[in-house]
DNA sequence: TATGAATGAGTTTTCATTCAT
DNA sequence: AATGAATGAAAACTCATTCAT
């Protein structure tokens, strides 16, 4: 019998528990995102056993869940956080910039939300996924509301703007992101039309889309 | 050794078996489109043995792989006669009205190409996605230059265009679509910000967008 | 789920729980000596689950490599064991008999060593094969020395005779062993030549090389 | 309709596509010596489509028997040529040296014969296996009594001796070859007992059965 | 005779999840 | 709570051989 790990038995131990299985996912997946990680080796990194981390997640899908949860709530927050100045709640070019750092900073996102739609949901109980969309709206929603009033529009319109924004940044990031092996191969001139960086195509394409969007129809 | 189907000799014949593997995948993958058919299945609807299948196919992904290729082909082939009507040309209404259509009717366009990115190119060879990569291109430019001929628009602008239009038409899916067993659950109001019929969402996105990336800068 | 067999948790269990995987696997190796069985009959027959015998052994392959060093290293025992016995340790045809009668009680030695050359080791990992060849190799040079001693020889010398007599042994059964369905047909008279039986020539076929070997060049 | 080849009408002719086949087998078998190529493989180096093959013989295993035939058949011829020439009949020193060069030459035959107990003899129809084993046996006998003639030996003797001078050959090899891969690791000063080389070590050890098996018992 | 399209048997291995300890 | 041993489903692909043309 090897160590046992110290038992958690306050809700804080436990909690810190979940975020240290949470982390060790994070981190492996960072590692290679092409596919995610085995509980194994979630476990093993977590410095817990197999058994273990399933008092704290009912699947595997939950963890990767979680994760996409966290940087979804990082990513509103920063555009809550963005739109609660005053001062430079008005200026797109603030916006775009500020959200092109968060994706810039957290890699992985949108590699799982390309796996979560055929991936992850498939496995996940729908109790759970229930629970991960209901999170996700009311976010939205409140994000959604302080966009509103940064730029006076009607109600729902702000919701609409952050989901057709994260529309346009999920469908372009899975256009132009490639896996390591495919760089060499697209290095060739014909394949330039679709190499433009994602980091540059993305903040025209939304600013496209923004300016599109806040004329009067 | 059950009855062997007759021979594909001549090349038509072969295209023609081939034509058959690929429509089974299709009906296959569209009965149940949150898994890849495997390829018995695949050879038992196509009435061939499973070896026969990879005669015409180096790898089960290479099967879809076509069937996505298929599919943007006609997507780029309906934009493109739209275009080329000099009528129609003009209008963006009726533009998007083609588009929407042409999805509607190709349900499993933007399911398998939810799984492309995550699914499909990790199991392809690096050849077999070069060569897929590569027919997109090509027509991506060429139809691109149809649009910048009836908007007036300099070279590398319409291929950038279409790049950005579909991939707001993918995100918009992978946000708005829910596999059935959803349904019932989302019908709560308190989803209802993020249930907006994909039908109806997507042309008034793609409309704020052209508007946007149309306008002089 | 089928009734889980007691779980082995102590490392005694353990070992023991390995033992019982090759002691199924060559049982049926015994019963069919012309091919491998394969993972799932071992398992059934070990009373575990396919998944089990993984737990225990790497590869199929490391199943049968562990049943070869188990009688290699038996046969070199009983050689180790014959020389160390002051008394018949230097009667040739003591050990001839000894030699012999290992043989004659371990059936399936010679035919998993046929494979090893052509089938397992092909397929083996090569940390696998320098763990198995390099344990091997020891006890060869340790009876080796053993046999140096009986016989008063050069340092070397003894690994050189076993293998040399090891070598002679599995050449001899190779020719001269055949599938009982080839026994029949071996009987006519014109096969005489290439029928004589294993242990009647090994033993004289030995003889003659020590008689040889043991002259002063 | 590719090119169809020339029909092989007469009898020379179909003899010599026959040998077409064997030899592009050996090229290939020579190529890589730790696998059977397939029949595709041995079509296409023909020149032939892989149906013709089977019209030449009637499985694969028959091709590499039929090669396997033509080595021994080549050793032996050897042997025989050698203790045909009077004056070099009574040195056993030079037929050593002629047995050795023809191994060398040979590399594959020692390969083939190590498959052939476990590998060609399992999927060879007993007719063929027959047909085999006797030729083998009759040139056997010939030789054996050549070289009775040689030394002197009761009826039996020399084809004995042959069997058993094959044996230790076949048995060293097997121990002492090793594929590519494995030398680097065995170049470890740990494995020098198992190392020494096929060509140095056969000499002396046939030299040393010989020594034993030439004298009064 | 020659071709090559069609066949289909056959098996290892991984890994999410469970549950006895 | 923690452990880790046990489970077993699931599927792609090769290739020797056949036989219609």
């Amino acid at each position: 019998m090897r160590s046992m790990k110290q038992r958690a038995m306050g809700s804080e131990d436990k909690a810190a528990r979940r975020a240290d299985i949470l982390a060790a996912a994070r981190a492996l997946y960072r590692q290679n995102s092409y596919q995610l990680p085995s509980v194994a080796q979630i476990a093993t990194a977590s410095g817990l056993a197999k058994g273990t981390v399933y008092l704290y997640f009912r699947t595997k899908e939950e963890i990767f869940v979680a994760l996409l949860a966290e940087d979804f709530t990082g990513l509103l927050n920063e555009v809550e956080r963005h739109f609660s100045t005053p001062s430079s709640a008005g200026s797109l070019d603030a916006f775009l910039s500020d959200y092109m750092a968060y994706l810039k900073h957290h890699p992985e996102l949108l590699r799982l939300d390309a796996m979560a739609y055929s991936v992850l949901e498939q496995n996940l109980d729908i109790e759970q996924m229930r629970a991960f969309k209901l999170g996700l709206t009311q976010q939205l929603v409140a994000t959604g509301a302080i966009i509103e009033r940064a730029f006076a529009l009607p109600e729902g319109r702000g919701t609409s703007l952050l989901m057709r924004t994260y529309a346009l940044t999920r469908g372009l990031w899975q256009t132009l992101d490639y896996p390591p092996c495919m760089s060499e191969l697209l290095a060739a001139p014909e394949f330039a039309p679709i190499r433009p960086p994602f980091l540059t195509e993305l903040p025209q394409a939304l600013a496209e889309y923004w300016r599109g969007a806040l004329q009067a129809p």
